[in-house]
DNA sequence: GTGAAAGCGCTAACAT
DNA sequence: ATGTTAGCGCTTTCAC
């Protein structure tokens, strides 16, 4: 017997609905759905007793019924490989200040790297109808993008675009963090610079090294091939780059990362080979990640704002006709640059950033 | 006009709803609900013919209709203070894998120590009708809290415990881990160990903090008011506390932090003291997140498992009558840690400790 | 074992 | 300006 006793509503008590409040207030429920839905056109009388109904009831509408009858589940989804590399959280919160700001809620799936979590990903997500995707993630495998792009869902990818439509991508310009990064080096005096590069399928990365390579080309610097490493955008990728770099007979006097995890890795692993920052070698991140401001030494960087993409990533979602605006880097010195070993001011340099290190 | 069509089924084409299903498969839509629902009742031939249509067709089930006709949303919330702080992401992880594992969608609220956001998320958890909410933040406001309780939402908090119904707690075994660091610090001959604790409005940093007190009180270490610290958890807090502790007349030869983002700051301002860890000072961080790892020097730290505390999360919300296990913390010896400056040992521990880490 | 049909709580025509 | 009512896509009795 399921029929509930809703005609004969004497008995209401239990459930609190859109009814019973139209009930308490005294009118039909399409009013106190446009009062909740703040239509003008509703009596500001009647309004003000709907309120006051919603408010000595307790009512909570639901979002379920809501999103079911309108087709507008007011979801986002946002697709990360690894929640635990300290970019991802900088950006998804600033995703969920946007989203929130906007009357949306965010889904988060972080795939791990995993193809089959990726697939576990892009289900969840269209089950529960999200009305857009921000892929932040290399490599999502086509199949998969299909499936979303099918149902018509936006999707926003960083850099990587592939050409479809409902597809937006966020322009990095990667290249001018990059290129003041490079010329601080080179008006320091570094001329043998290397670079320890992230995973060469994900587009992000090549795009960096891409920049790397132009902005010293630029200057006319020359970049021997042993003096690119490829890492994985992780702190041991980091290390492992500074061993091939160090074991090379012409040793970079300054080491530029890809992601500030790599350079933190890097940090480390010159540290154990008895190598002082900066003044047996220079180094510079890339992203800016929080902590990087509290290494010893504090890390110069170039960043590149989560919040920013974030905030790009929400308004291409919801408006994919628009014109995504590009985010910015910029270079961040702190105090892991400084002039080259055995460089004429290098005493100088080196005393006075002693001094000033130890200020405060 | 928008009563569509439904009977003249001829037409079938734009939408894709279980009926579409039912009727690729020549079944009844009640049918296609069990196969889906893995209802074990029915014909294994008509189930296969309705996965091969469900397959056919990329049908999704609607996860909006399911949770407003079945009552359960199969969402779970998290409410946290601070994403940005190393240790919560590594919590989310571990609550949203343990929760998907179980078929639950997450929900992420961050309140960033603002009461008005804090009001927002409860709501959006109660609008989305979540079946449960972790809360990983200090003091929710009991009129807040009661919202939730109310509705007869399931909650979990850590530590604090507002003694309510449907509100279970994950104790954490603080003294484990505090009491082998204080140890630790014993051994090697420390007598001076100060503190820098959390914020006292927080329940667990309060409860840390008297580990702290208990642990020295336990081997007859007296810690003078002077050497505690009351700091907020955050790095700024760390350096604050360090130049507190500095300026005491009798300088501690050691310092425990309430978490590790604390004692980052705490070595960032030992560092531009001029003092050298652990040579000139010994520090010891709690949390153990990531990063600590990856510091100079590798942080010695007491390990509070993020993912041990999601899962219990996880699994006191799903079945809040269930006794909550207990997460223990331990001691992760680094190289922040050694015998106190002018030890009779010094000479000799500190230069083995210096050819150990060279080695590598 | 399978199908028919009644709603879940809400919004949006449509009628008034 | 307000009320009436038909579904949104699904699960779940109930009858067969």
């Amino acid at each position: 017997m399921k029929k509930r006793a809703r005609s004969t509503s004497r008995t209401a008590s239990k459930r609190l609905d859109i009814r019973t409040v139209a009930q308490a207030a005294g009118v039909s429920v399409a009013t106190v759905s446009r009062v909740i839905n703040k239509v003008p056109s509703v009596d500001p009388g009647l309004a003000k007793k709907v309120w006051e109904a919603i408010q000595k009831l307790g009512y909570v509408p639901n979002t379920q019924a809501r999103a079911l009858v309108s087709g507008h589940s007011k979801l986002l989804g946002v697709i990360i490989s690894d929640i635990t590399n300290p970019f991802f959280p900088e950006l998804i919160q600033g995703f969920e200040d946007k989203a929130v700001e906007v009357g949306y809620e965010t889904l988060i799936g972080s795939t791990n790297y995993d193809l089959q979590r990726m697939e576990l990903c892009v289900q969840r997500m269209l089950e529960r109808k999200v009305e857009g995707v921000a892929v932040m993630t290399f490599g999502i495998e086509e199949p998969l993008l299909e499936r979303l792009s099918s149902q018509g869902i936006p999707m926003v990818f960083i850099d990587l675009a592939p050409k479809k439509k409902d597809i937006s991508t966020i322009r990095v310009d990667y290249q001018k963090g990059i290129r003041e990064a490079v010329q601080h080096l080179a008006v320091l005096g570094h001329r043998r610079i290397a670079f320890i590069a992230g995973p060469q399928r994900l587009h992000s990365a090549v795009t960096r090294l891409e920049a790397f390579r132009a902005a010293t080309r630029e200057i006319g610097l020359k970049i021997p091939a042993g003096s690119i490493f490829h890492g994985d955008h992780t702190a041991e990728g980091g290390e492992r780059g500074v061993a091939h770099l160090l074991a090379l007979k012409e040793r970079p006097t300054a080491i530029m990362c890809s992601n500030d995890m790599t350079a933190i890795g890097a940090m480390h692993a010159l540290a154990h080979a008895g190598l002082s920052i900066p003044r047996d070698i220079s180094l510079i991140g890339f992203d800016d990640i929080r902590i990087t401001e509290y290494m010893l030494p504090p890390l110069t960087t170039v960043r590149m704002s989560g919040g920013d993409i974030a905030a790009s990533a929400v308004a291409a979602l919801l408006d994919p006709s628009a014109p995504p605006k590009e985010v910015e880097t910029r270079l961040i010195v702190r105090q892991s640059t400084s002039v080259p070993a055995g460089t004429l001011s290098d005493l100088h340099a080196d005393a006075s950033r002693k001094r000033l290190s130890r200020k405060s």
